[in-house]
DNA sequence: TCACATTTGTCCGTATGTATC
DNA sequence: AGATACATACGGACAAATGTG
């Protein structure tokens, strides 16, 4: 049987038109910060209808690269939220999914051990700046009676931008999303093993100064097990 | 200064409309399989616009929850292509952020090897069955002179299954959707490799069945290095 | 503070294309 | 082949938001 030619679905007009704003943002023609024309605009310039825009701005705004502003001086606006916008997809994926705690808290602690043999390779001074003033912002919010909850998250994103391999912070940006919106789920947050993790945080941040894998992996085992109990509401 | 709250962005119809339907779709009022009513009609249950509504299709279109037919008989119909979205989404991120083919290979190899630990302790005989009939298909291909890329790319994506961990069927998805995309734009593709990375996968198959680690990670190792070699055109 | 201009959000009516029966 | 039902697309209108003078 011969192939199956698919009439490659788009005959859309707001299809074409978002692929084609999309293209221009890949090839650098519009980039973050930059400003659309007004919708009627946009309209006038493919020769379509408002609503053709709309429907292609409503695409655009889903995959992350625009921004729009009502009122003068609005309209749509080029920005980069692509990763909140896959992040925004792994919850969802998620929820329909219906995925453990279990399974979560496993498969990112495999995943961010690996990454730490880079993190310690090539973690720059830059990076270890980073995690130092993290880890002080995380002690501090702990005296003030604070939780620490933001920095701890920040923490593992500090750490996966270390590793120098962007598909880590892709990664773990998605993977900590997921967490981030099971949390603020949780009824109640208990304070002492935040307390715990942020400890752990600073002795990995220390191993990871002397660049002494070993050490770095056994604390992360112990923070597994801290972040287990937490995500299991313990 | 006192927090800001911001007005939760979403005053916009759309979008509450496509948050409403989403929830169903996640308390599994909705099931793929099911269809939505038309445009007109949903409009009508909304008392909304039908351009309103078309919006949020939009939205859940883009979200992979929907698809939408024309003619009789058609309309909005509940789907599960959110791990395709997913794809899409990575590759989108890929462009944009300009990720080498090292990096992605890189982090990609990191994260099957520890994702084979699970899979040499829990991959199942339905498992197996599955990754046996994949290289076979493949082996078939290479006979008659054929590219098994699609097999290649399915045997990854079934090793993720075996792990019995969702999270890495997700990940590795997602990854291989930009593998699949790179290939798609190299001009030629190697036989001869392609036909080593099928022998790979036969033999680390055949690693998982005696369930021996070293063996199969070592295996990863050289077939690493194959794949690093395809991707960088050689 | 108060208009005013700009731009999105929303509505209605209508016409056209497309797939199914 | 023709009728039906649905999405796609157009144009015009008004309301709501937002920055400017």
């Amino acid at each position: 049987m011969m192939a199956q030619f698919k009439p490659y679905k788009s005959k859309r007009s707001f299809e074409e038109i978002s692929n084609e704003i999309k293209t221009h943002i890949f090839q650098g023609l519009l980039k973050p910060g930059d400003k659309l024309p007004p919708e009627t605009e946009i309209a006038h310039q493919f020769n379509v209808s408002r609503q053709t825009i709309r429907e292609a701005m409503r695409i655009l705004e889903q995959c992350g690269f625009i921004t729009i502003q009502q009122g003068v001086n609005g309209g749509p606006l080029i920005v980069d939220t692509i990763l909140n916008r896959l992040g925004k997809l792994f919850i969802d994926i998620f929820h329909f999914k219906k995925i453990s705690p279990n399974e979560l808290t496993e498969a990112r602690f495999d995943i961010e051990k690996v990454m730490l043999h880079h993190v310690i390779d090539r973690a720059d001074d830059s990076d270890l700046e980073g995690l130092t003033k993290n880890v002080r912002r995380a002690k501090e919010k702990i005296k003030n009676n604070k939780s620490p909850f933001g920095e701890n998250i920040a923490f593992h994103k500090l750490l996966a931008g270390a590793s120098k391999n962007y598909v880590y912070v892709i990664v773990i940006e998605a993977i900590m999303a997921v967490v981030s919106d099971f949390h603020s789920k949780l009824e109640k947050v208990n304070f002492e093993r935040s307390r715990k993790i942020t400890k752990y945080h600073e002795d990995i941040l220390e191993a990871i100064i002397e660049r002494n894998l070993e050490r770095s992996v056994s604390l992360f085992e112990k923070l597994l097990v801290e972040v287990r109990a937490v995500m299991l509401g313990q």
